[in-house]
DNA sequence: TTGCGTGCAAAGGTTTTGCATGGCA
DNA sequence: TGCCATGCAAAACCTTTGCACGCAA
């Protein structure tokens, strides 16, 4: 958690509130910052990094990483209900890319298992499943 | 699939042979580099992250990726029982960054759930669940 | 005034690429 | 001979850091 206070800023507002109009949404620094360069303010690279660097560390923001030499992602977390996050999986297709949220009482059931069973807490808004969407399966030979 | 035919080297095979004494382990380009030359074996780092990115085409390999400016992890798949591959998911603690392979009856009828049920077909070797492990969870206040 | 935020430039880390050389078939 | 592998150095990539300046409290 940050220890900075409640020291606000006029980007750290600009930020968040953008990131907040695309909840679920994962966007790279690069696509943030053209954003709110469309949205006519000007703004540093480095200061979009800090930010949200921040947002994770105050656990408003979720950042996965795909590969090397890709950028990182970042979402904002929207906190309906506690209960949501442990109910909601991220998948992503390896074959189109899409990203797929997944919510059942399967997937909460599973996340207590680890918990209850593995003594593991998952944190799910950090966690991608990787794998094959239905569509992408049907013109796609997969062998597992 | 690799499409270079049965074209064979010395050092693919070294590389290969070593990965195999250690399979489900998580290694980085230099500690597998520094392996092979304990070995005796004089290599370059190219070479290394030539071949294993070769196998990671090929299937032989997987491939983790954490954090940005952080080294990825390689390993091997044992290809034993194709069950096995449902059967074995990877979980990173956040904390203290331990990879712990997890296996059980629960896990392979999660698996059988997104398949059935979402139709998404789940790869357990590129997937990293990330949380907290017991040994941090003693440590450290998780409100989740 | 004090402390944090900002932005540029530079540095940091890992990974990839260019190119000349060497090895396998 | 022809194609691929190798290795060094250089480049590429994303990200972080240093430092001087500006803004918020």
């Amino acid at each position: 958690m940050s220890t900075r206070g409640n020291y606000k800023s006029k980007n750290h507002e600009l930020i968040l509130e953008y990131m907040q109009t695309v909840p679920g949404k994962h966007l790279t620094v690069e696509e943030i910052h053209a954003a709110l360069e469309q949205r006519g303010c000007t703004i540093g690279f480095t200061t979009v990094y800090r930010q949200l660097n921040r947002m994770v560390d105050d656990g408003l923001i979720n950042k996965y990483t795909i590969e090397p030499n890709m950028p990182a992602c970042y979402e904002y977390i929207r906190i309906a209900r506690p209960e949501e996050l442990l109910n909601c999986y991220h998948c992503k297709c390896e074959v189109c890319g899409r990203l797929i949220h997944l919510q059942c009482e399967e997937i909460s059931e599973f996340t207590e298992h680890l918990k209850s069973e593995h003594k593991f807490t998952l944190n799910p808004m950090r966690t991608v499943l990787y794998g094959v969407c239905e569509d992408c399966a049907k013109h796609t030979k997969i062998v597992r």
